[in-house]
This record gives structure tokens, C-alpha cells and sequence, in this order.
RNA sequence: GGGGGUAUAGCUCAGCUGGUUAGAGCGCUUGCAUCACACGCAAGAUGUCGUCGGUUCGAAUCCGACUACUCCCACCA
């Protein structure tokens, strides 16, 4: 056992103990039948990301289920791991090449891919071990990272698998294009932003009735040179016998049609719609219904192309909508341009606006929807909070099929090849496309798909892949038997789509046995997001987001995680400021010097165990307030049991905080103090002391896990070789086989107790003698309470700063307070000041009455003396006598001034 | 357009299934270097519980409407 130190330092204690439990394999999940499994898998972060305060929130949680599991004697296991984040990743790469004068392009995809993988590896992994600083307690034995090669191939076994079922599939769609990095997108990757744009109304002069116009309205007039039709309702009287008719595109100058169609709004607008089929994702359907020619007016990257007319190649849309502004002002067809706000579709990653683009993607029908509805709606998976369900259903019930194919190079490459040499590929021959987990063996007849899959489609297969699947060596060896379902997740409500929903589709898709062995959770706790004070999401343009690793530095990691979780209610964003974290730093000083106190009290005996420390009690010895802090105790670990089976971990914090602070320190820790000079009292009040300090610290370990091992050891409760997160944190059945057990009339003696001290230091205060440590107290209170105060006169002495507290009657000439245990006096060599004491004594007189007036007209009411259950009114009562005899008292009081 | 969420002390939030005087942390006021802790101790001040209705003997709590802020979903050009 260790000299404890005035302050506590964190940085020591938490470098200490991580290397220690790392060293002595701790976090390593091990299969025992004899035990309940516990899982987690990690939301996998980007591999060359840093760590955020969302992660410190997100791994906060992870750690404190998987070290309560622990604790609770399961066999728990918390799967670390990485995703090659596709597109960010290849961007960045691309970034760094351009610095170097070269491009991804020039060097080709096996050296591009080279250069991506020496990044990573560069730059890759900090994450893992700012994960560890912040004290997640991951199996690091088994790190994961997508791009593994056993992980690669879950990837192409899972899309092999589903293409033999049909579910993937290659088509010519309208998908979202992201012309900054020059690739497909899934719905999900677009963000729409509510943006100030313009409504543009202009007209086309109907051919067949030169002189007449017809008025249409656009935002994208830089789409007008791919217009090939005109749509109107057909029962839309002004317009319905134009259609078959013709007008004129103004630029480059055309004939097109005049159509008719009931996808358009007759009230929006002019109610004249015009049709570009290759870029708009309703244009083209209505293409599609009226055979209509698609002209593709773009490059990839979003400029204008040749068919554009010469005026627009090579112009960006913002350009080319200037100059098509402009031309239809020349030409006379502008009609007005107003304010509009609309919504835009902007790439999540690149940050522009994504460009409607048809082209050859592979899609994916999502295999087991209604099963994955079912699993939620039937209570197999459960979400935390509950609401998230609505959103998850109203998903999948408006599912389309993803686009899972990206233009990039940084991911799994498609595993399917086509036949070289054949002129026009035919998919549903084989003899034309090959697909499977490897090379065709006749490799060099073959060339790849270049696509690469999204990363999601990746992620999605992480709760199985990462435990080995799909090979059966693998599975042994990482137990997915035992481990699989995962017990909890834990993640952002941000990707419910994105992630979650996808990951049970695909447990239900590929895992055996029935539907509860093939979910790959069995709860989802959906956490807030941390914005900063003002409520704004924490970005890096904004500067408003701390980086945790400082904060971890100056406060400890402890300190952090309690700060945040105490902030953290369930499934409601979190406001955070460096002060919350301030709340946890102190409350570790605040446990160190308790412990510190205890040691400098008196040494410490064999702490090994309950039994060991419990022998210490003469139980003869113990007093009301003994048994209270010990009952307050064993309150807060049932509170809290409770509170874990809802996922309630600020309330966790909240009632540690103040079981530890208010109970523990404040009041026990101050009455121990007249004990400990009584030496008959002495080694029993000891154990009570350490008897509570083991109790709150294993109950706190989850939470706070360094500072929890480190007192552990010191103050003697663990042996060496042995670790807190390995002990269970109940404590309140063995100490009622030991015959201590929870005594509520003793709650009540200390909470009379101090009210008391409470009173009497106020009314010193009142008289500005809040320093004066020898006042004379007198007491007036009935035979039992007189008793108390007798019996625990040494303590209330000197919780009171009196020298003397005398039980009397009808004390005249001093200030007076009521208490819990009876009207308190102060006895002042100096007189009184009557007049302010007058004021004080009505004001109280005052509060009173209203209250007794107040209860009074209740227990009046016929209503309530009738309807009331039998235990409220007699609450009522007994509440009004007692109001009634301390106003008796302040009458008393005032008469005698 | 559809669906959530939130509104309680100066600030950030607890307050679950309705029942004594609505709580915590921070901040504020006053006093304190008392031998665990000033990252501390003690005593205090501060609330039309968003607005309006309803249910009830009784509503911060349940129901309805409204207002404000906020998030998600949705191809009206």
C-alpha cells in the first residue's frame, strides 16, 4: 500500500494501469461455457480519422457496459477496429499526390493503391491509441480493419453470394453523382440543405403557332440545352391541345416535343414542365414513358460538354446557368426571375451539389427486409431510446435499392470480370461474365470491373466478419458461436441507415439458426449528439470542437468520461463545455482524498475482502449513522442496477455523485471524525469506512477505471495479480449474511441529525458567528428526540462548533430555529437583536401558515376527504399537525421576544 | 408535405408510473486557510415548470390545441 499523495495526477495512474492490463491480457475475451456471454463490436472508426468528442462519448459507453459485464462475472469481449473509409481516404491520397505534381490517374491503380496503403499506414492507427488513452478496454489482440485480407474476402463472399441470388444486379440508372470526386453515391450519402436559389420563368415559342409561347418555369436553366420535350397534364385545360405539338428550344436552337403527363403539378408553377431526361431523376422516368431522346450535356466533373453548343463547353454549372440566364435574355424569353428556397442535394464528402447523372452502377436489393421490420417490431432488437424504431421501419418500408458501386479505387474492387475480346458483354452469360471471391483461373482472358464497393457495403457484414466469417477455422477460432449475437451496440442515431439497418439484414441474410441466433445485436443504444454550448454541431471549420486528447491531459481520462456521461441523458443531444469535465476531475480529487483521509486516519488492517473488513465490526458499535450511510449504500447499487438494465448512465452518475459526496463525505466522513478519538469506536467506524469505500469504488469503475484500480490496490482491497474490473460490484448480500443489513429508521435518525447541524450552523451564521467553534446550544424536544441528541451530543457538538448543547425547556431571550429534532436555541452572551429576529421568526411564521392553510382547504375539500386514497390523507394529517405545532413553537418563540 | 425531439433557477440539465415545501452542477452572495480535499467547507439568494384549454379531489408530470427552437425523411420543376 502506497503513500496517497495531496492531488490526485491522473496521467501517471492511467499510463500505469493501461500498460498493466494490456500486459496481463484483461480485455482479452475468452469463450467459457461456464460463463454468459457479453459482446460488443465497435462502430469502426476511419482509420486515418482522430479522435472526436463523439467518439469519447460513443467508446465511453462501449467501455462501461463491457467493464460492468465484467464485472458481473461474463465473458466479455469488445472487438476493436478500423474502415478503410473509401472516398474520404482515396481524397485525401489524391490530395497529397496533386501536392506532388502527379495524379492518381498517372500513376495507375496498383501503384495508386500502394501509395493509399503506405498513408494509412502512416497515418492510420492514431485513433486506436487515442482510444486507449481514453481507457477503452478493447480485445487489441484483435484489431480489425476492412481492408484485412480475411475481412476482404466476408466482403466479396457476401456479394458473390448475393449475386448468385439475384439481390446484385448492373443497370443504366439515374444515381446521385458527386462530381468533386467523380462517383456514384447512395441516397443515403445525400444531404439535403435547404438553400436561396432562383425560380426562373421564361418561354418557348410553340412551333406549329408562331407568335405564341408557352410558359415554363426552372431553377437549372443551365439544363435547358438537354431539354427534349415539353410535359403538361393532360387535363389541363389551358394546355391539353398543345400536346403533340411542338416548340422551340431556344438553345441550341430545336424542335421538341409538347407531351402530356400526369406527373405534372397543374398548380405549380406555369404548369409547364421542361423535360430534361439526363439530368433530372423524374425527367427521366417521364422519359422513359414517352421514349424521349437523352441528352447527356455534362463531363463527369460537371462542365458542359460539346453537346452543350460551343458557348458552354467547358463552363461549370454555375457559369453556364449565368450565360443561359443571359442568352434568354437576349433572346427576349425571360420572363422574371424570383427569390426561391429549395432543397439541394449536396454530397456528403465533397461538399457540392450532387449532379442527377445516369450511368452503369451495381445495385443491391436488400435482401430480408421484412424480417429486419419484424425483428425490431417484435422486440428482438430493442432500441434505446424506443423512437429510433419509427424511423428504422419507416425506412425499410421506403427502401430502394442501394447503388453499391463507387468510381474509386481505395476499397474492394468488384469481384467480377468480364470476358476480354467479346464485343458486346452479355451479363446473364456466363461465358461473358465471370464472378467469384477469386480470379478467374484463365486470369489473363478476363478484365476486372474497375468499381470499387461503398465502404457501407463493407461495414454492414461487421458483427460476423469480424468473429471470422465466412471461414469455418476462423469462426472456431474467434468463437463466433459463443460471442455471436452481439449483446449491445452503440452508436449515433446518424447512421440508423447508413449502418444499423443494414447490419441486421445482413445477420438475417448470411448467420444460421433461427432469427434470434441471427440478429447480430440484441440492443442498440442510440446516444445524442455533442454539439457545443450554443447547440452547434462540433466541426472543425467552426473551431468549436475540443480536441479530447487535451482535455484528457489536463483533466484525466476519468475526469472526461465522467464529465460526459454525467451530461449525457438518454438519447438527447449533448451540450458540452470543458466545465462538465471540470465536474469529473474534481470529483476524482474529491475520491482520492477520501481515501487519502481514511489512511490518515488510522491504519489500514487486512482489507482483502467484506468478510475480512466486516470482521472488524463490533456491531455493538455501530450507530445510526453507521448503519445509514451503509443502507444509502446499498440503495444506490440497487438504484443503479436498475439503471444499467435502462441504459440510464447519467442517472448512474448523478446517484454515485451524491451518495459519495453528500452521504459519504459530507456527513459520514465529518461524524467519523468525533469517532475516531472514541478508540472503542475507533476500528469500528474504520471498517464502515472502507467497507463503503470498496463499495463505491467498484461501483464507480465503469466509469472512472484508472483512479477505481489505483485506490483498489492502495487501499489494500485488491491483491496484486488481481484487477477491480474482475470483481463483482454487489455487496449488499454478503453483508447481510455478515448480519449487517439496511436499516431505514437509521436513514431517518441521520437525516433528523442533520437537519439539525444544518439549523444550528445557519442560525450561527445569522448572527455572524459562523467561525465561533464553542457556541451554547439549547434544545427544547420531546423524550425520544432529546434522547438522539443526547446520544450523538459529541458528534452534533462538533458538527455544530458548540461547546455545550443543552436539553431545556422555555429558553427566553435567545434566537431560536426549529429543527427535525426540536426547537434550537443560541444562547448570545450579547442581546439580541429582537427586531431582526421578529422579522425572521414572522417570516417563517408567514410560510407556515400558508402551508397550514394550504392543507387545511385540502383536507376540507369533500372531494378529496372522499376520493383520496386512505394513505394520502392521513399523510395530509399528520403533515398539518406537524405544520400546526411548529407554528405553536414560532408563536412561542415571538411572544418571548 | 410527413415524422421525431425540446421548452423547468442567470447557464446546462434531472425530475420515470400525477400526491408533503420542484432538485443537481456551474455561476452568484456571505463567511472560512478547521489537522482529507480551496479541484475544498459552511450558510444563502434566485423558478408565472413555453402559452391556452381539458381530465382529476389534486398536474411540471396525463390529454388536446397553439407558439418558439431543432433534427430526420420526402424528385414538385
Amino acid at each position: 500500500m502506497s503513500e496517497i499523495s495531496k492531488a490526485y495526477t491522473p496521467s501517471e495512474v492511467e499510463n500505469k494501469w493501461y500498460a498493466k492490463w494490456v500486459a496481463e491480457g484483461c480485455f482479452e475475451g475468452r469463450a467459457d461455457a461456464s460463463k454468459e456471454a457479453y459482446s460488443i463490436v465497435i462502430p469502426p472508426p476511419n482509420v486515418t480519422g482522430v479522435l472526436t468528442m463523439g467518439h469519447v462519448l460513443n467508446n465511453t459507453i462501449q467501455d462501461i457496459l463491457i467493464r460492468r459485464a465484467r464485472q458481473m462475472g461474463k465473458s466479455a469481449i469488445w472487438i476493436p477496429g478500423t474502415d478503410h473509409a473509401g472516398v474520404a481516404t482515396q481524397t485525401k491520397v489524391e490530395k497529397v499526390l496533386r501536392g506532388e505534381g502527379t495524379s492518381a490517374r498517372k500513376l495507375g491503380r496498383e501503384k495508386f493503391i500502394e501509395r493509399a496503403k503506405d498513408w494509412r499506414d502512416k497515418h492510420g492507427g492514431i485513433i486506436i491509441e487515442q482510444l486507449k488513452k481514453l481507457g477503452a478496454s478493447c480485445d487489441w489482440s484483435r484489431l480489425v480493419h476492412t481492408l484485412d485480407d480475411d475481412y476482404s474476402e466476408a466482403v466479396l463472399t457476401a456479394f458473390v453470394k448475393l449475386y448468385k441470388q439475384g439481390y446484385i444486379y448492373r443497370g443504366k440508372r439515374m444515381v446521385n453523382w458527386c462530381p468533386v470526386n467523380l462517383t456514384a453515391l447512395s441516397d443515403e450519402e445525400v444531404i439535403m440543405k435547404r438553400e436561396a436559389g432562383k425560380f426562373y420563368k421564361m418561354k418557348y415559342e410553340i412551333a406549329e403557332e408562331p407568335g405564341k409561347f408557352l410558359e415554363i418555369c426552372t431553377t437549372r436553366p443551365e439544363t435547358i440545352m438537354g431539354d427534349t420535350a415539353v410535359a403538361v397534364n393532360p387535363d389541363d385545360e389551358r394546355y391539353a391541345h398543345l400536346i403533340g405539338k411542338h416548340c422551340w428550344r431556344p438553345f441550341p436552337r430545336a424542335k421538341i416535343e409538347i407531351i402530356g403527363d400526369k406527373y405534372v403539378d397543374m398548380s405549380f408553377g406555369t404548369g409547364a414542365l421542361k423535360i430534361t431526361p439526363a439530368h433530372d431523376p423524374a425527367d427521366f422516368e417521364i422519359g422513359q414513358r414517352h421514349n424521349l431522346e437523352i441528352i447527356d450535356i455534362m463531363n463527369p466533373d460537371a462542365t458542359m460538354n460539346e453537346l452543350a453548343g460551343v458557348d458552354f463547353k467547358g463552363l461549370n454549372r454555375d457559369e453556364a446557368r449565368k450565360l443561359a440566364v443571359q442568352k434568354l435574355k437576349e433572346l427576349g424569353l425571360l420572363i422574371e426571375i424570383q427569390d426561391y428556397e429549395h432543397n439541394v442535394g449536396y454530397s456528403e464528402r465533397g461538399d457540392v451539389p450532387i449532379e442527377p447523372r445516369l450511368s452503369d452502377q451495381w445495385f443491391l436489393k436488400y435482401p430480408k427486409i421484412e424480417e429486419a421490420k419484424k425483428a425490431v417490431e417484435t422486440g428482438l432488437i430493442k432500441f434505446w431510446p424506443k423512437r429510433w424504431e419509427k424511423t428504422y421501419i419507416h425506412w425499410l418500408d421506403n427502401i430502394r435499392d442501394w447503388c453499391i458501386s463507387r468510381q474509386i479505387w481505395w476499397g474492394h474492387r468488384i469481384p467480377v470480370w468480364y470476358k476480354k475480346g467479346v464485343e458486346k458483354i452479355d451479363l446473364n452469360n456466363p461465358e461473358h461474365v465471370y464472378v467469384g471471391v477469386n480470379p478467374p483461373k484463365d486470369a489473363e482472358n478476363w478484365v476486372q470491373d474497375e468499381d470499387s464497393l461503398d465502404t457501407w457495403a463493407s461495414s454492414w457484414l461487421w458483427p460476423f466478419a469480424t468473429m471470422g466469417w465466412p471461414n469455418e477455422d476462423a469462426m472456431d477460432k474467434k468463437s463466433l458461436k459463443y460471442f455471436y449475437p452481439t449483446s449491445d451496440l452503440v452508436t449515433g442515431p446518424d447512421i440508423i441507415f447508413f449502418w444499423v439497418a443494414r447490419m441486421i439484414m445482413a445477420g438475417l441474410e448470411f448467420m444460421d439458426g433461427d432469427d434470434a441466433q441471427k440478429i447480430p445485436f440484441k440492443n442498440v443504444y442510440f446516444t445524442g449528439i455533442i454539439r457545443d454550448m450554443q447547440g452547434r454541431k462540433m466541426s472543425k471549420s467552426l473551431g468549436n470542437s475540443p480536441d479530447p486528447l487535451e482535455i484528457i491531459a489536463k483533466y484525466g481520462a476519468d475526469g472526461l468520461r465522467f464529465g460526459v456521461m454525467n451530461c449525457a441523458p438518454q438519447g438527447q443531444d449533448i451540450l458540452f463545455s470543458e466545465e462538465r469535465v471540470q465536474l469529473g476531475r474534481n470529483f476524482c480529487n474529491k475520491l482520492w482524498n477520501a481515501c487519502r483521509f481514511r489512511q490518515m486516519s488510522g491504519e489500514l488492517s487486512d482489507n482483502s475482502s467484506i468478510e475480512k473488513i466486516a470482521s472488524r465490526i463490533d456491531v455493538s458499535k455501530l450507530d445510526a449513522d453507521d448503519l445509514a450511510v451503509i443502507t444509502s449504500a446499498i440503495e444506490t447499487s440497487k438504484a443503479i442496477d436498475k439503471d444499467y438494465e435502462e441504459y440510464q448512465f447519467n442517472s448512474i452518475t448523478q446517484r454515485l455523485y451524491s451518495f459519495f459526496w453528500t452521504d459519504f463525505c459530507d456527513w459520514y466522513l465529518e461524524v467519523s471524525k468525533s469517532r475516531l478519538s472514541d478508540e472503542s469506536a475507533k476500528q469500528t467506524v474504520l471498517a464502515v469506512q472502507d467497507l463503503c469505500l470498496r463499495a463505491f469504488l467498484l461501483m464507480l469503475h465503469p466509469f472512472m477505471p484508472f483512479i477505481t484500480e489505483e485506490l483498489w490496490h492502495s487501499m489494500g482491497f485488491g491483491k496484486d495479480g488481481d484487477f477491480i474490473q474482475n470483481q463483482n460490484p454487489h455487496f449488499e448480500e454478503e453483508l447481510s449474511r455478515l448480519g449487517i443489513k439496511a436499516d431505514a429508521a437509521a436513514l431517518n435518525t441521520t437525516q433528523n441529525l442533520r437537519d439539525f447541524v444544518s439549523k444550528a450552523r445557519a442560525l450561527k451564521a445569522q448572527y455572524k458567528l459562523a467561525n465561533k467553534r464553542d457556541a451554547k446550544f439549547y434544545a427544547a424536544a420531546d423524550a425520544e428526540n432529546a434522547a438522539a441528541i443526547l446520544q450523538n451530543a459529541e458528534k452534533l457538538k462538533k458538527l455544530c462548533g458548540a461547546a455545550s448543547i443543552e436539553i431545556k425547556e422555555n429558553v427566553s431571550d435567545c434566537p431560536a430555529t426549529l429543527s427535525a429534532l426540536g426547537t434550537i436555541y443560541l444562547d448570545l452572551s450579547d442581546s439580541i437583536d429582537s427586531e431582526a429576529e421578529k422579522k425572521r421568526l414572522g417570516k417563517e411564521k408567514e410560510k407556515l401558515q400558508g402551508l397550514i392553510n394550504g392543507t387545511n382547504a385540502r383536507l376540507a375539500n369533500q372531494a378529496f376527504v372522499s376520493k383520496a386514497p386512505a394513505k394520502v390523507i392521513e399523510g395530509a394529517k399528520a403533515q398539518l399537525a406537524q405544520y400546526q405545532a411548529k407554528l405553536a413553537e414560532i408563536e412561542k418563540l415571538l411572544s418571548n421576544l
